[in-house]
DNA sequence: ACTATGGTTCGAGTATATTCGAACTAAGGA
DNA sequence: TCCTTAGTTCGAATATACTCGAACCATAGT
């Protein structure tokens, strides 16, 4: 508790929250790999980055509602919220994952 | 001149820098009014703000990518670069864009 | 009960954005 | 030439975000 419950309701998302959500390498990254999985916990990640730097990031994505975190054990799993978004704001991940894994291939 | 050259070319249009631009609701309103006509001056909105508030705004649109500017006289007309964002970052603007209208409809 | 793991929260420092008035500039019209 | 219009730029105040160490809190394992 505590953390997961600052994730707003699918009727509650908005768009300005996600779009800044998602306007941050680091969130991005983080989104792509969550892309690729069904379900990460947080330590799961090579981006080197002081825990508590990493929590904000996973909380901004949370609490814009990116994401949905619960709770494994010790771990906390994060997944995105691919239905969620794609009803309120059809596309608009899709759209967005596909540009940011283009653009990372690119480098 | 000045505020046009800021303007970043196709190839140098960053995906967090148009998802940030867009993640703020007096310019996302300024990218739906631009959506439904082909060229307005920043005069012509109906945005109740100061005018260097506005010309911030208008500013960080320009400096992302997301809208070129041509002066027209002693005004400036302002336009979606709508072509150069589907090709780099196909359909974020798109749904970005469906979505935002959706949500204004609602309210 | 102790310890380790995987995270959160707090607090402070720094950086970045936003707001807005005021001064400026360029172009058009009287 | 003077005035107006349309907008920019500057500067300062305020607000918001990011970074990171330190302290904290569950849960799991020994």
């Amino acid at each position: 508790m505590g953390a997961l419950q600052n994730e707003p309701k699918k009727a509650d998302l908005q768009l300005t929250a996600v779009l800044y959500a998602l306007s941050d390498e680091t969130r991005l990254q983080i989104v792509q790999s969550l892309a690729k999985t069904p379900e990460i916990a947080c330590s799961y990640f090579d981006i080197h980055m002081p825990k508590s730097s990493l929590s904000h990031h996973f909380r901004v994505l949370r609490t814009s509602g990116v994401i949905t975190t619960r709770k494994k054990g010790t771990a906390l799993l994060n997944r995105l919220r691919r239905e969620d978004l794609s009803e309120r704001f059809p596309g608009v991940l899709e759209s967005v994952l596909a540009a940011s894994t283009a653009m990372s291939r690119r480098r």
